[in-house]
DNA sequence: GAGATAAAAGATAAAAATATCGTTTATTAA
DNA sequence: TTAATAAACGATATTTTTATCTTTTATCTC
């Protein structure tokens, strides 16, 4: 079991790939990306076409075409991205699988999940999209292996 | 998503519900189990037989048999029970899927998975299965919605 | 406008996780 | 020692996740 499914996973990876072309000033197919981080390429379309209907990914078909973020897409949160994705049960579920989470009828473990939950949230509702573009052109970053 | 697999939610809340009962003396049946966590009891069934061959529940059949935990597994820590069900992924897993996660080869939120797993990690391994009997024989935790 | 390119859409397919069922084996109590 | 009980085991079924393939639509270049 992972933080988040593989579906979501790939989403990021190409997100911050994506991201960085962006940055300097590309589109990139769906080919590419698949092979830069090495995911099924079928598969990955159809994460990043989820993406894009929610509006948190911009695509242009055609020649010269590709996937790209614009300016006020490349500060979205990367909390956007796994909502989008996987849902909400990584910020709100109990660690337990209970139905619902709350103070009035906790599970032994909720106390702890509790911080757990809130520094996921916290990191990934403070981390933009492109936080790490610089990292990644300077090659410090790794997303495909 | 979330932390834990189904699998692993019902076997820590199995873990918990047969840990309070050993507490005040008793063995639990599988039936019993099922209903007070609110989980289908053949797949129940199925998790605690695997916990039972690796030595982690003991259990007698026949009459007035059931599940039970002697005194060391009490003090056996959560960790334990997630890692004989789910692997060890949530302890030295790369939150983003990548094959292995080390300082040198990191992905963009290494830095900040460190310290999510690092949190995961300490909290499962400084919990003992028995920490919450107490608490759950005075109606403290909810284990079953 | 014609041809080429690349994403979108829709229908399937394969694999893994979750769940069920029927039979067997061990243990107990009488 | 027999009948009842409860877990173990093995085979199977369902659902969800992951993955693929084919056709269609939009856009660019010429
Ligand atoms: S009730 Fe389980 S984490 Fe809150
Ligand atoms: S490489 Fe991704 S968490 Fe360490």
């Amino acid at each position: 079991m992972a933080i988040f499914s593989k579906t979501c996973e790939y989403a990021l990876r190409a997100v911050f790939y994506v991201a960085q072309r962006s940055h300097e000033g590309y589109k990139v197919g769906i080919k590419e990306i698949a092979e830069q981080i090495n995911s099924p390429e079928p598969f990955l379309a159809k994460i990043l076409q989820r993406l894009r209907k929610e509006g948190l990914i911009q695509s242009v078909k055609g020649p010269s075409g590709g996937f790209y973020f614009d300016a006020a897409s490349l500060n979205r949160p990367l909390a956007d991205i796994v909502t989008a994705v996987d849902g909400d049960a990584i910020f709100t579920g109990c660690g337990l699988g209970l139905t619902d989470c709350s103070e009035s009828n906790p599970c032994p473990l909720h106390e702890d999940f509790k911080k757990v939950r809130n520094q996921i949230t916290s990191m990934l509702n403070h981390t933009p999209i492109g936080k790490f573009n610089l990292g990644l052109i300077k090659g410090k970053f790794s997303l495909n292996k």
